[in-house]
RNA sequence: GGAGAGAUGGCUGAGCGGUUGAAAGCGGCGGUCUUGAAAACCGUUGAAGGGGGCGACUCCUUCCCAGGGUUCGAAUCCCUGUCUCUCCGCCA
């Protein structure tokens, strides 16, 4: 949720200009209306409590040796309007709460105008895509050859977008979580292992609800969601918190297994593991304080982009533009690593900086010398990495000629010591 | 799943249905004292929303887990839910 003030006349013509970079348009006439009617009722619901408090608190003075039925009638009357007036401002409220809970997050002043994720500008690119000698083969194929990804089973047990991995590319798998999350620990993050189930409260927190609920697996027995990414769980350990300024930043890598539906992807990437319901991501995760927000994202991308480095992946950054960056986002950098098999450069990595539009939906605040009041964090993510992308695209990468695969110099280590893979 | 206990401010912890937004202690902040620090002493110290004033500020409303109810009036009484703790059962 956006700060109300940049609703206010000074800065409204602003605003609006911001929204329209993303394609919203704001509807400056139903907003007045809708703030003024709230402050309207508000007042009046104030004006008859403070009566009532009044006239209670004089009873509570006569009672002794005074007939007060006349008094007590006139809070009865007073309360009956009270009821009236109530339910008027409750709505009221909700009226305006979900206009607001509507409206993206504004975007920095860095970001770029365009239409598509055509549009997105590349900032760097690191590495050379592979040149092989031989026609490389995609990582279904490569997985099927070293018996190490199977998808029959998988949609057999649970359906389209499951992975089943075994033998040695789940262990490969498992090296790179491990190698992963060492490497982020190793740079100041604090491991996490969290609940991948979480209460809609959270899912609102971030930003996730109302408006992306069909992305989500919801279990409606138990009014609990499965988690689309560890920035939910991890990103809400802060809700409703004051903190104290010397705990910030707040930095943790937790790694999850991630659910989502991909209901507007249906027949988008439906061939191998690049976009399944289920999968496991590791996750960066900053609460800092304001004025760091934007150093924070650029050290966040470089420690996302680190991980890449390692293992000697080819890769590039991309700014978002206007148009593609997320609903909560003020800034995006995407990482995406190549993948030979599709010749191109595929997301491995989202690197968002939020600014306090998480932090003001969670009320996730920190106390400074400087201000009288609690004022709000900046919240920041990023994937570090996709764990099941960077299965691919190291697979895909290090094939040899006869479908084996070198393992990455950096997890050899996590591999105990083996060097190739092969059938 | 069964039985019981509990949920109060940053923390611990009081709180007869009527100036209790809430005692006390701790912590925090400011000050006195000190060469400095500690100790001691004095003062101060919750949040959200709204109104008024250029402003230091001031006024009002709401908040004692959440949601209902009783009452002129609820932290206090009643109901429901959530969570925590203890015991039993079951189970990884």
């Amino acid at each position: 949720m956006n700060d109300p003030q940049i609703f206010h006349p000074q800065q409204i013509e602003d605003t609006v200009i911001n929204l329209a970079k993303r394609g919203y348009i704001l509807d400056r006439n139903l907003l007045s209306e809708l703030i003024e009617r709230k402050k309207k009722l508000q007042i009046e619901e104030e004006i008859l409590q403070n009566n009532r408090n009044q006239i209670s608190k004089e009873i509570s003075f006569k009672i002794k040796d005074t007939d007060v039925s006349d008094l007590k009638n006139h809070v009865i009357q007073i309360n009956q309007r009270l009821e009236s007036i109530k339910s008027e401002v409750e709505a009221a409220s909700k009226a305006l709460e979900a206009f607001y809970l509507d409206i993206p997050n504004l975007l920095h002043h860095s970001v770029h105008v365009g239409e598509s994720d055509a549009d997105n500008a590349v900032i760097k690119t690191v590495g050379h895509p592979k040149v092989f000698n031989f026609e490389p083969k995609d990582h279904v194929e490569l997985g099927q050859h070293l018996n190490g990804i199977n998808f029959s089973d998988a949609v057999k047990i649970s359906g389209s977008r499951f992975v089943i991995l075994q033998g040695q590319i789940a262990k490969l798998n498992r090296a790179l979580i491990s190698f992963m999350i060492d490497t982020h620990v190793n740079r100041g993050y604090t491991e996490l292992n969290v609940p991948v189930l979480v209460k809609k409260e959270a899912m609102y927190g971030t930003g996730q609800l109302p408006k992306f609920a069909d992305d989500q697996f919801m279990l409606e027995r138990d009014q609990l969601s499965l988690i689309p990414t560890a920035e939910v769980p991890v990103t809400n350990m802060v809700r409703d918190e004051i903190l104290s300024e010397d705990e910030l930043p707040k930095k943790y890598v937790a790694y999850t297994s991630c659910f989502r539906r991909e209901a507007g992807a249906y027949g988008k990437d439906t061939r191998g593991m690049i976009r399944v319901h289920q999968f496991e991501k590791v996750e960066l995760v900053k609460i800092v304080k304001p004025e760091m927000g934007e150093d924070e994202l650029e050290s966040l991308l470089t420690d996302a982009e680190n991980i890449l480095r390692l293992l000697e992946l080819p890769y590039r950054v991309v700014s978002l533009c206007s148009k593609d960056i997320g609903f909560c986002s003020q800034k995006t950098y995407d990482i995406e690593v190549f993948l030979p098999s599709q010749n191109t450069y595929r997301e491995i990595s989202s690197c968002s900086h939020f600014g306090t539009f998480q932090a003001r939906r969670m009320q996730a605040r920190y106390r400074s010398p400087h201000y009288k009041k609690p004022q709000l964090v900046h919240t920041l993510n990023g994937s570090g990495l996709a764990v099941g992308r960077s299965l691919v695209a190291v697979i895909e990468n290090y094939q040899q000629p006869d479908g084996s695969i070198i393992v990455p110099e950096v997890l050899i280590p996590y591999m105990h010591g083996q060097k190739i893979i092969t059938p």
